[in-house]
DNA sequence: CAATCGCTTGGTAGCGCTGTCAATATCGGT
DNA sequence: ACCGATATTGACAGCGCTACCAAGCGATTG
């Protein structure tokens, strides 16, 4: 009756173990944590793995120790080049390490969220990144309760589940404003798209800048919920030019609608600067080799992916960073395109 | 000597089971192959685990079943804003189905692309998803002997390993040279970054189609080992304007080198078109709205990774496309920063 | 009416590894 | 030389699920 469901060709750690003369549970110790053998066993148990081709059985173990070595990403959008820049910190950091990722896209849906999230933790993730810090209460009730790193990404805020990395994307966005302010402009438009948390927080930081030099005026806004494209930066510039023909600066919640406003201008034969001032943000590659050069809000995607993952890894490993909250700024990139006025 | 590690409020199969009035294997099978219940069954299977909120183990499956529902995907860059389109395509396919993704960068290496194999076979996936047709001659004798589903993607070509899905890089730079030809211009030249194995068949047409003309001069070709940028197409057009200062066109083989190429002209007041025609590779967004638009090659990225992500699931399922290698073809979009000459 | 067939269902064992605890080896101090 | 403390090692059972085989059962067939 006993079947034997053996598995021909298959090193398994026993084979292992058996080569080198040791316990599988010694073996077994030599993958997880090789100090705690004597040195003779561990180069014994590695010659042999070497010799054997021997590759551990991550099923296995994970049935075994009632946790993966996986760590779940939620990110809202696969699209946005935002996230790409992120991602890439995130997988250059695990690069190496015994961590794997474990990508879902909730397309900007806290729902969608939820429901990754049940999903997620159910396998017992090692760790986990999350964008934003709108979750639903439900999520945010599940994740305190969970034992494992959790590093809110994108943006920095009161009260983190665990860990957080990002910038105020209301005093970025603030920030942007005073650099036309000061640059000389007056009439400042707003063009958004894809309002998301993040991006509703960049239209709060306009609003207070614009009401603290009591220059505010809603007619300076343009949004739509349409995801973002160069395309659409010239679409609802155009729009904002007929809802406000004496604007003399526009700033745009990203650089794609940024490039777009710019070629929107070249088509209308309107100089920026002189006429139009432009300032974008997250300053991708482009925005510095455009003609003219553009202005844009930096901020350090790559190091923020970078960052999260390298968090969540050290407290595995018992090293909890000193400080859980970690902003990392921005700066306002001065170029051509809102050159001082006149 | 019993330690019964039992996990206080996990829901376990059995549970599920138990509640059902059923044998554990049964509702293991609904979750399986709910079709081979009978419908009473299945209903009371299913009602019960919607009741416990059970989740299964998929470590406990995989180590049960001697194989995953991960699928491994193989790229080379994540920067690269192509594979993101890729990548998004296949993470919508697979999104709702059973399977998930694991990716892998292989950093343009066909080595360290060796070793991600090893890697993943060891986890037995499901399928696999690798980029190009240029593998080492081991990573395809390791992937000829594998039983799963495998597609290679980006390009088309000679004797698949298993399934095959792209187009043809030499073919498509060929027409977009054709294209030019036919508006007028002779005196193409050709700006290459990272080249890579499709860049580098991407040069092979264009330097078959220049031959064709009688119009082939090496001088005409600036490439490099540098990762594209915008930045970088201003550098290497002003490079290849030191060369051959007569070029009336030139054709990029990514849209970011064309719109790189597009600011210098701008900022040397070169007239596009007019002095100089440009047409990139990719046909990114950005390249239709642009002020000149920019003629360029579509590509149909997002379809390859979904179509890619769709062959490997349907093979799985039993239903093997009868097409094993697709060609999505490509199309030169005329626009016009390569209207007609004079 | 016995033999056969297909559809469902269940019992048993084991996938490959690690947690827990116990046993043994090693070592310094008195 | 003896004792306790520390470093190494091993035995055992079990993680939660599914492969395998067998059996139950009603329907069909000649």
């Amino acid at each position: 009756m006993a079947r034997k469901r053996i598995t021909p060709g298959k090193i398994r750690l026993a084979e292992v173990a058996k080569l080198a003369g040791v316990s599988p549970i010694t073996a077994s110790r030599f993958f997880r944590n090789p100090e705690a053998l004597s040195a003779g066993k561990r180069a014994r148990v590695e010659s042999a793995a070497k010799e054997l081709g021997y590759v551990p059985n991550l099923a296995a173990r994970a049935l075994a120790s009632q946790r993966t070595e996986v760590i779940g990403v939620l990110i809202p959008s696969l699209t946005n080049n935002v996230f790409s820049d992120v991602l890439r910190g995130i997988y250059d950091a695990l690069d190496g390490s015994r961590y794997s990722i474990q990508l879902a896209n909730t397309r900007y849906s806290i729902l969608q969220e939820e429901r990754l999230l049940r999903l997620f933790l159910a396998q017992k993730p090692a760790g986990l990144i999350v964008t934003g810090i709108n979750q639903t209460p439900d999520s945010r009730a599940i994740m305190e309760t969970v034992d494992c790193p959790i590093v809110q990404i994108m943006e920095v805020g009161p009260s983190p589940i665990d860990m957080m990395i990002g910038f105020s994307h209301f005093d970025a966005a603030k920030a942007a404003i005073g650099h036309l302010l000061a640059q000389g402009y007056r009439r400042i438009g707003f063009l958004g798209a894809r309002m998301d948390p993040r991006v509703q927080r960049r239209l709060d930081g306009y609003r207070a800048a614009m009401t603290d030099a009591a220059l505010f005026d809603p007619q300076l806004i343009v949004t739509t919920a349409i995801p973002t494209s160069v395309t659409l930066g010239g679409t609802l510039f155009a729009d904002l030019l007929a809802k406000a023909p004496d604007i003399d600066a526009v700033f745009c919640v990203n650089d794609d609608l940024a490039l777009g406003a710019l070629f929107e201008c070249k088509r209308r034969h309107m100089a920026v600067p002189g006429q139009m001032a432009i300032v974008g943000f997250n300053d991708l590659e482009f925005m510095a080799s455009s003609e003219p050069t553009l202005s844009s809000v930096r901020t350090n995607r790559y190091e923020m992916g970078r960052n999260a993952a390298t968090m969540v890894i050290e407290t595995l490993e018992g090293h909890r960073p000193a400080e859980a909250v970690v902003d990392l700024g921005f700066s306002v990139m001065e170029r051509q395109s809102s050159a001082r006025r006149g």
